[in-house]
DNA sequence: ACTTCATAATAACATTCATTAGTTAAATGC
DNA sequence: GCATTTAACTAATGAATGTTATTATGAAGT
């Protein structure tokens, strides 16, 4: 019995959630409106009373994951912290969206490519601001002096790629917990693997 | 006898190349014999006289990287080296495998998935067994007292999916050279971002 | 009870898929 | 110069693809 009386969902919304589980699991492409179909229990040419098309389904989950990842980064922005904070910041709410939305940020992450104009575009458009905002974010820290002077963007795609590894702890077996998880991840890309003296 | 072989083997090298450059574009599912035939110069049917399948193919890309991997870490391991030194040589031959053989790394790093058995759990094995025995450098690390008190296994996922990074740099515009790339990344991943005064 | 409406199933569609069979022309070996 | 091999072609295979049109079902609203 759950104590968390949600909403039930939506057909529509049970089919976005089962394809995002497949789509991580097998690619957007090797996913075939039928296999969905058999996971949702309906047959395949039913999917098509809830949605329009194979396509819209991965627009839905791929724009759903940006807009909450870009509505973050307005907030981060205009918050009084500093530049490391920042950072910080932005590290632990993608950890934390890629423990709590597994499928939906994985997805978003890797299957992407397969949108079709103008979807495609909009999202690459989208992902380069929201990298240019976070270099921003890591240049204002190195001007500042609190961060090292490095190349912001490498800073960036290394954060951001690291935190994707996050879908090998999630299938692991002998997992360390999410806290630890995420404690350990700042650590490594704010202070460095390297012990001090 | 064994100039036919070179000259066959010539031929399938083209067709895995050209594979390697599709596979990353449009993925293994997504990319189909058609597709590759007309970008080796010839019908779909002939990719036959020279690999046996389409996953034969994803095969030899999956393995060909995973075993110069392997190789190298065997190296690593009997190397005369303290383990800040082995894990920042093998960051390296990572970097450098990802900048030099962009295609294939790329592709046996995200398609793998698309094996057939039993290669899907050889690979898996062969990955896994990779990431112990990095995890175990770094353990000896910590034992040493040369690294911080971090969960090992989580250093490596963030090492290994940061280098996958690469892919970004390796596309965008206006890219700082290999060798910066390369100074970045270590200074990042070994030190961390925050300054130390 | 009757109508409406959402959602299911069935059947079919035009493509596209990886792959096989059979053939042909050129290159190679003896 | 003949036999063999290589590697290209065309044609065709059956299966699978996303999607549409049509029909059936069952609940809700009046």
């Amino acid at each position: 019995m759950a104590k968390t009386q949600r909403r039930k969902a939506s057909k529509k919304e049970i089919i976005l959630q089962k394809a995002a589980i497949m789509f991580r699991e097998k690619g957007f492409s090797a996913t075939s409106m039928r296999d969905l179909a058999e996971s949702v229990g309906i047959e395949a040419a039913s999917l098509y009373n809830h949605i329009r098309s194979k396509n819209e389904i991965l627009e839905a989950i791929c724009f759903g994951v940006a807009n909450r990842f870009t509505a973050n980064m307005e907030i981060i922005e205009a918050a009084a912290l500093s530049s490391i904070q920042k950072v910080e910041t932005l590290l632990r709410f993608h950890i934390r969206q890629m423990v709590e939305h597994y499928e939906e940020v994985y997805v978003s992450d890797r299957e992407w490519k397969h949108l079709s104009e103008p979807y495609l575009s909009n999202f690459q458009n989208q992902r380069r601001s929201y990298r240019k905002r976070f270099a921003a974010i890591i240049e204002q820290g190195i001007q500042r002096k609190e961060i090292k002077n490095i190349d912001a963007p490498t800073a960036v795609l290394i954060i951001l790629h690291a935190i994707s590894g996050i879908e090998s702890w999630h299938r692991s077996k002998e997992k360390i917990n999410a806290e630890e998880l995420e404690n350990n991840m700042v650590v490594i890309m704010i202070d460095g693997l390297r012990k001090t003296v």
